[in-house]
DNA sequence: TGGAATTGGACTGATTCGGTCCTGGATTCA
DNA sequence: TGAATCCAGGACCGAATCAGTCCAATTCCA
């Protein structure tokens, strides 16, 4: 299916759009929420799990809301999927059990491993800043002349 | 989750096995079932929608199997992913009926396109030849000088 | 003719995804 | 003090899909 599942859209979005209100405003669920047509009980379970990863901070109460921990530019795209949807693999094999059953003989893990590491970059390669431009696969961040693409570190 | 289904990856692993067998020798179901610890019956489904697809052809009775149809070098990974687990979509708003609800007013839409655009040349960029090689992201078809990807005409 | 092989449909169980419902706490403001 | 607003989080449900099994038919070779 190699997909997204729609959680880790509505973080990308709301990160998206918090990242676009500044440092000094902060969003509800329920603004975020219709704006986007995003059901607001699946939004809030999103934004507690970003808050727990430590991407947004919250307010509680009258006029409370969320606003980003970390400057937009350090907030990569594969650090938002792996906090909503779990570690990404384009296999099983590559799990920390290492469950699968092939393993031992399986012709195709080392290249895949390959190709699975060049996914994982394409995705670190996009910041929240970056969402905001017009081409975010042209910006700073992104391919360099190499070839190579650039690693935001940890 | 961005994870690969196992009859993709079933797929990928006896079409890299016909294809170390050359042109002339063909591989029952049975035979690579046992060799990669693969139920027969599903890998039988992936194999014959790979014939369905193009891929493989088929020689039924006895000392029947499945070889080749085209050259491995012009078989991309991507086009094999497709064929097993249907179109590969970073997000649902790709699909061709747009039934994403939140289309107009989706603020992250047009970056993901272009994300999703990356991931599916890094799969294109592999090929079943490839497979065989050390390095399939080293090889001829993959990273050019200028950071681009080669794509390979369809 | 019988065995080995592909072809293909029907069905089941497990997992997960998307979503709803409900309760509890914290904050602000009248 | 009390009501309104907002976040926090657990329990639950329906639908979809994935992985796998079972069964029956067809083709080909010896």
């Amino acid at each position: 299916m190699l997909k997204l599942t729609k959680k880790a859209d509505y973080g990308l979005i709301s990160l998206k759009h918090i990242a676009t209100l500044g440092r000094e405003r902060s969003a509800s669920t329920k603004e975020m929420a219709e704006a986007y047509g995003i059901p607001a009980p699946i939004l809030s379970k999103v934004l507690q799990r970003l808050v727990r990863e430590g991407f947004l901070v919250s307010e509680q109460g009258v006029n409370g809301g969320y606003r980003l921990a970390r400057d937009p530019a350090r907030i990569t795209a594969l650090e938002v999927i792996r906090a909503i949807d779990g570690p990404v693999l384009l296999t099983n094999c590559f799990t920390a059990g290492s469950d699968c059953d092939i393993a031992g003989c399986c012709n195709v893990r080392e290249p895949l491993r390959k190709v699975h590491e060049r996914i994982q970059q394409v995705l670190e390669s996009i910041t929240i800043a970056d969402l905001s431009e017009d081409d975010p696969l042209r910006s700073s961040r992104s391919l360099g002349r190499t070839g190579a693409l650039t690693v935001i570190p940890g």
